[in-house]
DNA sequence: ATCCCGAGGG
DNA sequence: CCCTCTGGAT
């Protein structure tokens, strides 16, 4: 049973300007700033984030700084974000090798970024896509869902979603698309109630 | 109560 | 494939 599905091409169009406005939301957009700002956002909004890292960057400017800072100490600064002990873990783990393989630069390539301590892909291509200006698609929950209702893939695995879609759209439209899919996702094709009285799109859509 | 723009581990 | 990790917003 083939499910029926429209071409990206127009939906995204009618997603443009439905949110003419959606991008990333963090603040920094230098590697290392956005590196550890992508890492604290697991599991909590942008927002959050944005009012933890100016003083966060302000007592650790470097990958050596974070790489020396004390577990406890770079705990208090980001305690209200949740998920506190693992993020400050994976952020000195991470900067320690950035220090000791990468000469304290993040690294540019995808495959050296997932080799970093609470690096996954999703984080790793946020970064390649904000921080390098190289075509990505960060594929989070909200990619992965809207994806597969609009009938553009049939995946709940990340990485062959990711590339599924990479065949799918030109990629000049792989970073809109990521942005226009997790604010389409956040705001009207949630998880459990999706509006879809309300959605744009849901003319072209099978779900 | 319930949900969140992930990653690591069993 | 399943689970855990956490505080904060709603």
């Amino acid at each position: 049973m083939p499910m029926k599905k429209t071409p990206p091409g127009k939906i995204l169009q009618i997603l443009e300007r439905t949110y003419p406005d959606a991008k990333c939301t963090l603040v920094y957009r230098n590697p290392l700033h956005l590196l550890v700002a992508t890492i604290l956002s697991a599991q909590c909004t942008d927002e959050r984030v944005n009012k933890v890292t100016p003083g966060l960057f302000r007592k650790y400017r470097t990958a050596e700084a974070f790489a020396r800072s004390g577990q406890s100490e770079l705990e208090k600064h980001i305690h209200s974000l949740g998920f506190y002990r693992q993020k400050a873990k994976s952020i000195r783990a991470c900067c320690q090798s950035i220090v000791d393989d990468h000469g304290g630069d993040v690294p540019d390539r995808m495959e050296d970024l997932v080799k970093l301590a609470g690096v996954g892909r999703k984080t790793a291509n946020v970064v390649l896509n904000e921080a390098f200006g190289e075509a990505a698609i960060a594929v989070d929950t909200h990619v992965l869902r809207t994806s597969n209702r609009l009938g553009w893939i049939n995946t709940r695995e990340p990485v062959k979603a990711e590339f599924q879609i990479m065949e799918l759209i030109p990629e000049k439209w792989w970073p809109r698309f990521t942005m226009l899919m997790i604010f389409h996702g956040r705001n009207c094709c949630t998880a459990r109630n999706p509006n879809c009285a309300a959605c744009p799109v849901a003319r072209h859509c099978p779900y």
